[in-house]
DNA sequence: GTATATTTCGACGAAACGTCATTTAGAGTT
DNA sequence: AACTCTAAATGACGTTTCGTCGAAATATAC
């Protein structure tokens, strides 16, 4: 009957390989130099094919912006997995975020793009809805964290506040700190760098005193906390960063 | 010798028209089906005149972010010079942010855009540096606030952080919170409708507390704050709010 | 070897872009 | 009032990018 049929795996697996084509493509030009021609060029599949898989140049940044965040999961767990109390776990967590953006500027920069409204309003309703299925499941890494600091008495979430409030504040905190200062994620520590892993590791201590989570910034070294989970657990992460010629200074 | 010279002032005016033209268009259409053929075939002139303003798209995205930003500037303007401590203005600073989205669900979305890497990509460095100047404008009235709210004694900056962060990590906290809510701004206070102002209102005071500036929000009811102010400054922002069929609940 | 369902291919028409030779019209000149 | 001169406006046109679709290729079953 059906000769051939192409299983659900090695379609992934084509679909990945086209996809890491266009982030070394986006290693050389711009996003906005970006076309659909170019990838195809690249990729010894035809447009048709190519099409198959991404039925436009947005919805390919979309692909990118899944992409992401399967690897945010991943770093997500590791640090949620790590020893330590629960406040050292959600600041670790957090952490791990600029991890991502360190380690994958081209990545971060164009996932970036995948959440601009002009993106979206091009991109495959199975995408979005992938796309929230895996912002749900970080969501709930970072609520297992906040009801674990609940449990431990470590935590009081305030009245007028809930878990999904707490995380989502914390988000914005790493999410905008990184995003404004973008243009250290390419410097390799010239004039501006440095700045942004220590704004990045004072943001997230401001919005965890603020919500009076034990023990406080003033109580507990967390430098010391981020460099022994950096070793720890971190230690590839790391490498491709220094690889990059970028020092992760706290 | 030069026959009929344009002047400044009505090449200004001609480009708000058209950019005024655009905002309404996409008031019908997605951004992503926008088009430039789309504009010019909306407004009196010709390819040739609209390309003499916008050389594309995405240039004409970063007018439209430009746009905003200037609309910004006055709504916070406007908050600082209301009466009150410091940390009543810097909160209601954050609180017009707030209010311009809601007044300007479209401007705002489009603007977003405009921060996009692949619309940056293409934009003409002019309006590129105009952007920042507009940004550093914005950044010196929080500057301000914060210097007041030290010099008042309710504030003390923590030894680690500086003016930058701190105004930084607000604005960050706002923008965050209206982004992931975004869907907020058009509901008409439907299923999900109302909690944008809540989070908005409770983020901004997380993270004053997380700050210390006084008064605390356990001592002082910054509901009433808000009420106040939106009263005596922001009739007008109200109204048209209201016209939109959109309620602001506190 | 043949039939058949599936996948791949890339040429092609449509759409959008952005330019530039031409036209228009206002101000000065006679 | 006719003429000239030139900045400004125009829109047709060549180019680029898009996304589709009929044809070709491929692999399996019989």
């Amino acid at each position: 009957m059906s000769p051939r049929a192409l299983d659900q795996a090695s379609l992934q697996q084509r679909e990945l390989e086209i996809l890491e084509s266009a982030l070394a493509l986006l290693e050389e030009i711009d996003v906005s130099q970006l076309t659909m021609d170019k990838l195809v060029a690249r990729v010894p599949y035809s447009k048709g094919t190519v099409y198959g898989h991404f039925n436009c140049k947005e919805d390919l940044l979309s692909a990118i912006g899944l992409h992401a965040l399967k690897i945010m999961v991943g770093l997500f767990s590791k640090a949620v997995e790590h020893s330590g109390n629960s406040r050292e776990r959600y600041f670790g967590m957090q952490f791990a975020y600029l991890l991502y953006a360190l380690q994958n500027p081209t990545l971060f920069r164009t996932a970036l793009c995948s959440k601009s409204p002009s993106v979206k309003g091009k991109t495959s309703p199975d995408r979005i809805a992938e796309h929230e299925r895996l912002e749900q499941t970080l969501m709930g890494l970072f609520f297992k964290v906040i009801d674990e600091g609940v449990a431990e008495g470590a935590l009081t979430i305030p009245a007028h506040m809930n878990k999904q409030q707490i995380s989502f504040l914390g988000w914005a905190a790493g999410y905008g700190t990184i995003m404004l200062l973008n243009d250290d994620l390419e410097s390799c520590a010239g004039r501006h760098g440095l700045y942004l892993e220590r704004e990045f590791f004072n943001t997230s201590n401001v919005f965890l005193d603020g919500l009076n989570w034990k023990p406080l910034s003033s109580e507990k070294d967390y430098h010391a906390v981020v460099k022994q989970m950096l070793n720890e657990r971190f230690a590839d992460e790391l490498k491709t960063i220094h690889a990059r010629g970028r020092q992760l200074v706290l």
